[in-house]
DNA sequence: TGAAGGATTTGT
DNA sequence: CAAATCCTTCAC
């Protein structure tokens, strides 16, 4: 590898396996902070920081792996550290990073991220996530790494000191109640905030480090 | 073989 | 608050 993108990739230390080889709702609120890191074809990295996430489990109803083992849900039973990618509504993608073993059903839904330099919606959402960062169904099942050029990256010192709001998950009819839903308080990329929980002020607001303040 | 229903987003 | 839009699942 150059030197120069040893470097750049330094910057964005990866995750160990070990990390995603845990129960959905405990690496759920443990993204939160982490980079999600692209390597483009042109050898740029884009990477945000991952500002709300959602825990999917096969114990509970709302999990697409609840009733059965399908072909469209196979990658969610597999191996921890590969991304589920689906299609919803017939026109969304949504990006998830499988979870616990090889087996069971479980993932992390990567629901916003903050991009340093850009306005603060581009990837706020599941499927802004997943456009902004042109993932799609031929991404499934593709195992998170460096080497293929996909990953994701630990917590700078300062996200880890962030303030972070459980609650309950959005879109779904089923396990309402279940608070597996996590976002950083200080966030404005957060897609929705929690009742009561308003949206910091643009002044005050957390942001990457490298935004413009936008 | 057909109908129902989404882990969403956008515009009214 | 409803439409867009299509794949998967489930009922008949």
């Amino acid at each position: 590898m150059p030197k120069h993108e040893s470097n750049e990739v330094m910057t964005f230390k990866a995750i160990p396996h070990s990390f995603f080889c845990r129960p959905a709702e405990l690496v759920a609120p443990d993204l939160i902070g982490c980079k999600l890191v692209k390597k483009k074809a042109d050898g740029s990295l884009l990477s945000g920081v991952i500002v709300e996430t959602e825990a999917y489990s096969q114990a509970e109803p709302a999990c697409h792996g609840y009733k059965r083992r399908t072909p469209s849900n196979e990658t969610l039973f597999g191996d921890p550290g590969h991304l589920y990618v689906y299609l919803t509504y017939g026109i969304y993608h949504c990006t998830n990073v499988v979870t616990d073993r090889n087996g069971w059903a479980s993932g992390v839904l990567l629901r916003a991220v903050a991009i340093a330099g850009e306005s603060e919606r581009v990837a706020s959402g599941p499927a802004l996530l997943s456009r902004y960062f042109d993932l799609n169904c031929s991404h499934d099942s593709c195992f998170i790494s460096v080497e293929n050029g996909l990953w994701l990256a630990e917590r700078s010192a300062s996200a880890s000191m962030q303030k972070i709001v459980s609650t309950t998950r959005i879109g779904i009819s089923e396990a309402k109640e279940l608070p597996w839903r996590w976002y950083l308080q200080a966030s404005r990329s957060v897609s929705k905030r929690a009742k009561g929980d308003r949206c910091p002020p643009l002044a005050n607001s957390w942001r990457p480090i490298g935004g413009t303040g936008q």
